[in-house]
RNA sequence: GGGCGCGUAGCUCAGCUGGAUAGAGUACCUGGCUACGAACCAGGCGGUCGCAGGUUCGACUCCUGCCGCGCCCA
């Protein structure tokens, strides 16, 4: 043993070993109760939140699936699994009711001791996947750090990110900052489009205009423009197509100056998406760029290897692979061909050495990918070839994460060739702008350097929320007004609890404070019971790549959270010290919890607003 | 033609492994600022969960068939 895992090993106390997720708790409760009441070992106990307030604060539903299972009364079973059933210290109450559900109403001096670890805990009562050895036969799989690999915005370098590219961006760094959260290995892979024979005339075109003493920065500060004007010479220039196409042999064979122009073009576009990702607030980095020419040197392996394997055969002079795992009724295999009849490759033979890449020099647990759902088919068929060639070992996830595509108003997609895309950055700065206006309208007074700094925080805030908070798999239409809503179940509202509880610190005097939480009135239990589900709510983000539930806590937390702030005051006449220091402590962890999450979702919060 | 996804309040969307009376926001209507910050709160209005069957103690959720929309493959 090493001394490193020496040192890690012995933290397994006090601390460690209190559990604050209370579903868990109580699962393993009634678990217990189930197995002494008879009932096979392993059968769920379907805890969750109660629905109604008359119904106690969380319920277990599981009696009622097992006793279907065994053909058995669900109500006499129940019975037997509440008299087994052990919550002394944490439950006030347990009932029965209807056909068999266990209702349980917890203690409030227990639940406000749970919130107290919370509050004292670094990450605010998420546990962290283990920091030892992965391979450590110790743990639950639950516990176990795994090393994911995450493949998200991967915009098209030839032209400008539009809005098409904000869904994969910032869902993938949501989840990648949950993933870290709670304590995973994330590998950020931003898969760029950065090959292909569309670059055959952008480099032409750049060619032409270094001829003329252009500086390529200033040729390429519109990539749009740029892109268009190649395309129009391409399209009607005598002589330009054949040029363009000369050109991409040539650069696919190696030669210098192709190589030259085409380093210049992908390193003023990549500074174009850096500048993105930096007003997105979105932690992607140079050094995570993987683009598709990066896998140039594999391709061939790769085919190579599938043709040995006799995974791929010739068919028409191409190499394809017939998938007869995924034939149709009448027996017809679909075809994935990885190498075209003139010896050219693909996007397939790319994402299959991708697959190579990742399980193998990457050692990925876990391969997500962040495209739109368009892609769906091409994702499942490479998942099947790559699992047949062994790129993708078994025990490597790999998990393709489709969402819906941008529709315009009439309903119909954006067609990215007809003009009709709006630019990401576009969007981004109206933002900012409407958020200035509204800022401005509120505080006359404020200063322009205040001003520019808030206006980005919730103009981008805003644009990032409504389409974080969408959980939606189908297409969605894309809409001026919700993007930029500054009202309701928005990003300003969240900013505007959290800067609200700054205020009341600073209108107090102080700073932090380390009182204990009491529970008195309902809104202060109400909030405690949402604060403390925050690492459920994270382990679904993580495993269904859903940020959307996140939002959604977030933002039933802060409305909860200002039910709270009209019911119960704090620093307003006649309030006892106690309650004042309870409540300060109580506004001090929704504060903190607002912040980390807001965090994870790449959303800035301020003092004041 | 085959496959995938989606139809929930006027609009935008939630709805966790099947659970009790389907929830928010917005719009509209009523109240609440000599203030712990009204970008807010309290309340009201608004739904045959696309349609029709099936599975069962129980279906927005699972199964089948239709209708409509979108996408992918051919």
């Amino acid at each position: 043993m090493s001394i490193i895992d020496a040192k890690i090993e012995p933290n397994n106390n006090d601390k460690e070993s209190i559990k604050m997720n209370i579903k868990s708790i109580l699962s393993e409760r009634v678990s217990a109760a189930m197995v002494a009441a008879g009932l096979p070992i392993g059968t769920n106990p379907a805890v969750s939140l109660s629905n109604r307030p008359q119904f106690g604060d969380y319920q277990a539903n599981g009696v009622m699936g097992a006793a279907k299972k065994l053909k058995t009364n669900p109500r006499e079973l129940a019975t037997k699994v509440v008299e087994h059933l052990d919550l002394a210290g944490i439950a006030d109450k347990i009932e029965l009711a209807g056909p068999g559900f266990i209702n349980i109403h917890l203690d409030e001096k227990w639940l406000a001791t749970q919130l107290n670890t919370v509050a004292q805990d670094d990450h605010i009562g998420v546990a962290q996947r283990g920091c030892g050895s992965k391979d450590s036969s110790q743990g639950s799989l639950q516990d176990r750090q795994q090393t994911v690999v995450v493949d998200y915005s991967a915009p098209n370098l030839a032209k400008e990110m539009h809005v098409g590219h904000l869904r994969s961006t910032i869902i993938g760094d949501a989840v990648v900052r949950a993933l870290e959260f709670r304590g995973d290995k994330v590998i950020r892979q931003n898969h760029m489009g950065d090959w292909g024979t569309q670059f055959g005339m952008l480099i032409a075109h750049l060619s032409d205009k270094l001829a003329s003493d252009e500086v390529a920065e200033t040729a390429l500060s519109d990539l749009e423009n740029f892109y268009r004007e190649a395309k129009v010479r391409f399209d009607n220039e005598e002589g330009f197509a054949d040029r363009a196409r000369a050109d991409v042999v040539k650069l696919q064979s190696g030669d210098a100056g192709s190589a030259k122009l085409w380093q210049q073009f992908i390193d003023i576009s990549i500074a174009h998406s850096e500048e993105i990702y930096a007003k997105l607030n979105v932690s992607l980095k140079r050094s995570d760029i993987m683009g598709e020419s990066a896998y140039n040197e594999d391709l061939s392996i790769v085919v190579d290897g599938l043709m040995a394997k006799e995974i791929a055969v010739e068919s028409q002079g191409a190499k394809a692979v017939f998938i007869n795992e995924m034939a149709n009724k009448d027996g017809d295999a679909p075809v994935l061909i990885v190498q075209k009849s003139g010896g050219g490759f693909l996007y397939a033979t790319t994402d299959l050495a991708a697959c190579r890449y990742r399980s193998g020099k990457l050692a990925a647990d876990r391969i997500i990918i962040f495209t739109d759902a368009r892609q769906s088919l091409h994702f499942k068929q490479v998942e099947v070839v790559a699992r047949k060639a062994d790129l993708l070992p078994g025990h490597v996830g790999y998990d393709h994460c489709p969402f819906g595509m941008m529709m315009g108003d009439d309903g119909k997609p954006f067609k990215t060739r007809t003009g009709g895309t709006i630019k990401l950055a576009e969007l981004l700065d109206e933002a900012i702008s409407r958020a200035s206006n509204l800022i401005k309208e509120k505080n006359p007074d404020i200063d322009a350097v205040t001003l520019a700094d808030l206006s980005e925080k919730v103009g981008i805030g805003a644009v990032k929320f409504a389409d974080l908070s969408k959980n939606r798999t189908s297409d969605y239409i894309f809409n001026w007004k919700t993007m930029l809503s500054f009202e309701g179940a928005t990003a300003p509202y969240l900013q505007y609890a959290y800067s609200r509880i700054q205020s009341i610190f600073v209108k107090a005097g102080v700073t932090q404070t380390q009182a204990t939480i009491a529970i008195i009135e309902p809104q202060e239990k109400a909030l405690a019971l949402k604060l403390l589900q925050l690492e459920d709510v994270i382990d679904a983000v993580i495993s269904e790549c859903t940020p959307n539930l996140l939002c959604n806590y977030l933002y039933e937390l802060a409305s909860l959270y200002m039910s709270f702030y009209e019911a119960c005051p704090i620093l307003k006449e006649g309030i006892e010290a106690d309650v004042k220091e309870s409540r300060l402590a109580l506004c001090q962890l929704v504060a903190k919890t607002l912040k980390q999450g807001l965090d994870i979702l790449g959303i800035d919060v301020m003092d004041r607003m």
